[in-house]
DNA sequence: GTCTATAACGTGATAGAC
DNA sequence: GTCTATCACGTTATAGAC
């Protein structure tokens, strides 16, 4: 009776309206303050088609989550293993592209770092991070440049609370960032867009203190 | 038949007991996530007492919450607002209260940054956190450096991003930076320690490029 | 004030007609 | 495949005895 190997329109189109509904809603309230009702009326079916196709809230909950985050650290190694390009251009180049991915979907950051807590491991072990951040075109380039004398030698890990602290945080904490200063959203994303240029520059001034 | 003025010492210590109860598993889970049950089994006492106490779930929530906010916020103006230390003075004694509150309290930022955004307004008023921040000490010892030329013309808004961001995001995002280096907890919080000392000097380059 | 028992409600999931 | 109606269960909240 599942719809696996299913393949009319129809079909894929309505297992596809789910998903994606599933998306912005889990991505808005998280797990437990999802209810199945706000996806299926998101998605515009019926609630019990999402059973149908799903079986369970944490079935889809895990695809949903499961795809958020290849999808999330993809973009990052993209830009990490060029080959073409200098740990400086890297760091350049990353820092814009992140920006922008932020600015489409501002609430991943929250929605992979509270359901990683509420996860921790398993889910970690299926995409393996680790391995991909470290046999990286970057880590390589940031390592010589260290040896070289090019750069302080500042260990990866704190480069790295760095960069991901200046980029990320402001997105996590936006409303608070906007009560305090009493920026507008237009405002606010005006302060973002000129750190995709700072950002770099204060990371150099770091890196050769 | 409310518990209003009493003050035997058996009541009094049985409404702390559920209040500092429930600051541990809202803390830890979450509004939605959290059940009153969880709350009275951490507090030792019957489930029936949680409503004669404080009514309902989501009364005894707002109390929890509004005291982590003052809580929290608080520890961050006594330092912003002692006339009797300088700017650089203020940021390393800042990191370094800071990062040991941390230590003591670690979930607090992802509650607050969670509650405020499912909050938004509501609870920012209460506090009124703009107008502490911007008439303190800090602020008018930062702007007059900027004037007098002895730091580079950075608006508060990124300075404060950036303090921000290299000081908290490792503690929301502490399970991936430990994954993701394969760190212990001990490993992990020896970086951080490093960091009380470090982050000072990083936004001292920062702010004078 | 504190407990047990239970009501009242919300939510995830399924049965069965179409 | 899609819908309506309903079940089954967990959770919040309360009534009432002590």
């Amino acid at each position: 009776m599942k719809p696996e190997k299913e393949s009319s329109e129809k079909n894929i189109s309505t297992e596809e309206k789910i998903k994606s509904a599933a998306r912005i809603v889990f991505h808005q309230k998280g797990f437990a303050a999802a209810r199945t009702r706000d996806i299926a009326e998101e998605a515009g079916i019926n609630l019990a088609l999402l059973n149908y196709y799903f079986r369970s809230k944490e079935k889809l909950f895990n695809i949903v989550m499961l795809e958020t985050f290849q999808d999330f650290f993809s973009s990052i190694f993209s830009v990490f293993n060029d080959v073409d390009t200098s740990l400086e251009e890297k760091i350049e180049k990353f820092a814009s592209n992140y920006i922008d991915l932020l600015f489409r979907e501002p609430e991943i950051p929250l929605f992979i770092v509270n359901e990683i807590r509420n996860n921790v491991g398993e889910l970690m072990d299926k995409i393996n991070i680790r391995n991909s951040v470290f046999n990286s075109e970057f880590v390589k380039q940031y390592n010589k440049a260290i040896k070289e004398g090019r750069i302080r030698n500042l260990s990866f890990q704190h480069f790295m609370m760095n960069f991901m602290g200046l980029l990320i945080f402001p997105f996590i904490a936006k409303p608070l960032f906007k009560e305090i200063n009493g920026l507008s959203d237009v405002q606010f994303n005006k302060v973002i867009e000129e750190r995709k240029q700072l950002i770099p520059v204060w990371l150099k001034s770091i890196m050769t203190v």
